[in-house]
RNA sequence: UGCCCGAUGGUGUAACGGUAGCACAGCAGUCUCUGAAUCUGCUUGUCAUGGUUCAAAUCCAUGUCGGGCAGCCA
């Protein structure tokens, strides 16, 4: 359980707009206190877009001291499902650990909110707790569906003012009705019915006369608004269909517009923070709020453009059909960028986190260079990775002045950035492993790997000279004989040797085998639906190829949680869900930058 | 072509009427028992045109370009 007392030194989020208007009611006396939320649909797992909506949610709660509620907006039954509900709970939970724990605003499981008068007027509200309380009760997320039975009387009382009537048209009438962004709509020919008959059709599609389509609950605005969100929108609909949290309680359900704002109201909710898209229903929800003659302060919405990174496609969708095709394994394949599948990649959370705090809020739609994610990526886990050789494509060296059987022992460091890291012991002997791709027959100009007669330094250990090259009948070198200088060991004679080259190597006699996933970029392009072109058309084939590493003997048993950086090659760890006790399989969280292969590429 | 929103290097982002800065990417170099990391340097920018002002990325106007809105989705 992280230590929510002592959250992690994170880096300051940089000011952004909507930090500005926070702190510009809190100094005018606006709000005496900061609430935010973070309010998924369960119809689809959390993605890296939605990271960067979390920590501005609860970056604001944790900068200014407030809360950020976690809620479920699950008013459309049909589209939801609990295997989401509680994907998106542990994700949360995962990506604010350490981090905001402390404002995470839940509430007791089962709670909904309690009628209580506020100067004189009945009202809802619904505090939220902080998990870790004195209570010790169980705690859920928050529930736009625990609201139904208020949001239903907001809507009896809307009626009731005359503001919202029952209509009948069609779905497609319905449409044409509405008219087009330049043409004013028309009027429904239901849009005068008397309050009493208002009343009594809702208190029907209720209880359940009328089949679904055939009756709607619509807000009475303007249909000639130049804002199609104001030209009387549906706030209620029928649906007879059983929902994941209230079961077989309702068969009408309210839309999000007249859902939202009112469960931000519940809850107390200060700043409600959203996506660009939302701008134009911002009118509506404020519509909706100050119509009903509501007590307590109001929310206000505020926008921002999303992230859109390289690389990635984001859209729930798409995402559905990457795991339905099975072009990826599931929804935590961890080439997937959902938070879980970055999770299952071994990217820490403080990576993630850093990441999406540092590409700023704006209300400008830009896309971000994936470049950036794996630089946060490989920042952290630099700091904190165990340095390890593996060799993933071996080929075999004997060291033909070394006895069979004779094993010297050198001392490798675990982590040149962290001096407490320690050391660890590393086997070495006549015949080793070393990687394909460190030595060449013919080498191209500036290869300063292995070559025959050349020399190479093994990393922590000694220099080593190629005598010669053996090979299958087919031309491929199959074992390469050197010599070993071991005066040139650490400590020893020629210790300050130099060669151009250090390579990384395990001994043949004590490595372990294991299965490692190399994972690479899903889409060959950055923009992978540029111009309107199918995804599946610029799939990486190499996004993920298998290999039968050799590695060295420590890591047999991998902590669970712990990172490791493959010297020369990248940052590994073991995979939460296939490895097994004595046989893990290590999945590439990322590469180490490569120099080498750029220069050689260029050529 | 109605309404709303936006525009700062290649990509993001800061500067809140007073020296256009930072990050990523790129390039060059340094260092290196990881061609990583580190360190150094460099290239490249205020959409356009007017106006206000001693002074404009910032305020105003017009234009251009881009995004969003016509689900009983969210």
């Amino acid at each position: 359980m992280p230590d929510s007392s002592a959250p992690s030194a994170a880096p300051a989020a940089p000011s952004d707009f909507i930090r500005d208007i926070v702190a510009a009611d809190l100094a005018a006396g606006r709000h005496q206190r900061v609430h935010t939320r973070f309010p998924p649909e369960p119809n689809g797992y959390l993605h890296i877009g939605h990271a960067k909506s979390i920590c501005l949610n609860f970056g604001i709660a944790r900068q200014f001291g407030g809360l950020c509620n976690l809620r479920m907006d699950d008013t459309n039954p049909a589209k939801e499902d609990v295997e989401y509900v509680e994907s998106i709970i542990a994700d949360v939970k995962w990506l604010i650990a350490g981090w905001a724990d402390h404002c995470l605003g839940l509430k007791p499981r089962g709670q909904t909110p309690e009628s209580r008068p506020v100067n004189g007027t009945a009202d809802f509200y619904l505090p939220a707790v902080v998990p870790g309380g004195a209570n010790g009760a169980e705690l859920e997320p928050f529930y736009a569906s625990d609201y139904f039975e208020q949001i239903h009387a907001y809507a009896v009382r809307l009626i009731e003012k005359g503001l919202a009537y029952v209509c009948d048209l069609s779905p497609e009438d319905t449409d044409k009705f509405r008219g087009t962004p330049d043409r004013p709509g028309t009027n429904s020919p239901f849009r005068d019915r008397s309050v009493a008959e208002n009343l009594d059709l809702f208190a029907r599609m209720k209880a359940g006369e009328f089949p679904d389509g055939a009756r709607s609950l619509r807000a009475k605005i303007d249909m000639a608004a130049p804002n199609i969100w104001l030209r009387d929108p549906l706030i209620y609909r029928i649906r007879h269909t059983a929902h994941h949290h209230t079961g077989d309680k309702w068969c009408i359900y309210p839309l999000y517009d007249f859902a939202h704002c009112l469960s931000d109201y519940l809850e107390g909710i200060t700043h409600s923070v959203c996506t660009l898209e939302f701008e134009v229903h911002r009118p509506l929800y404020d519509w909706i709020l100050e119509s009903l003659g509501l007590p307590r302060p109001l929310p206000h919405q505020f926008e921002f453009a999303k992230l859109i990174p390289t690389y990635l496609i984001v859209s729930k969708r798409k995402l559905i059909a990457l795991v339905n095709e099975g072009i990826v394994s599931g929804w935590d394949d961890p080439r997937m960028p959902t938070i879980s599948g970055i999770r299952r990649r071994g990217v820490p959370a403080e990576a993630l986190r850093n990441f999406a705090i540092g590409v700023g809020v704006t209300k400008f739609v830009s896309t971000t260079d994936i470049a950036v994610f794996e630089h946060a990526v490989r920042e952290d886990l630099n700091q904190r990775a165990l340095r390890r050789l593996a060799v993933l494509r071996p080929l075999k060296v004997v060291l033909t002045n070394l006895a069979p059987g004779e094993t010297i022992e050198f001392e490798a460091g675990n982590n040149p950035t962290d001096p407490n890291a320690g050391t660890r012991k590393l086997a070495f002997t006549r015949e080793l492993w070393i990687e394909q791709d460190d030595f060449m027959e013919v080498p191209p100009p500036k290869y300063f790997r292995l070559r025959p007669g050349g020399e190479v330094r093994l990393k922590y250990a000694c220099i080593i000279r190629c005598d010669e090259v053996v090979k299958d009948s087919a031309g491929n070198a199959t074992e390469l004989r050197c010599t070993a200088d071991l005066e040139t060991r650490s400590g020893g004679a020629n210790a300050a040797k130099k060669v151009k080259g250090t390579i990384h190597w395990v001994s043949a006699a004590h490595a372990v085998d294991a299965e490692v996933r190399l994972y690479d970029r899903l889409f060959t392009e950055a923009e992978p639906e540029k111009d309107g072109r199918d995804y599946r058309s610029v799939l990486n084939p190499r996004s993920l190829e298998v290999v039968t590493a050799k590695l060295e003997a420590s890591l047999a048993r991998p902590g669970p949680d712990e990172r490791y950086q493959f010297e020369r090659l990248g940052y590994f760890w073991p995979d939460p869900v296939d490895s097994t006790p004595g046989k893990p399989v290590f999945l590439r969280t990322i590469s180490l930058k490569d120099a080498w292969a750029k220069e050689s590429g260029k050529a």
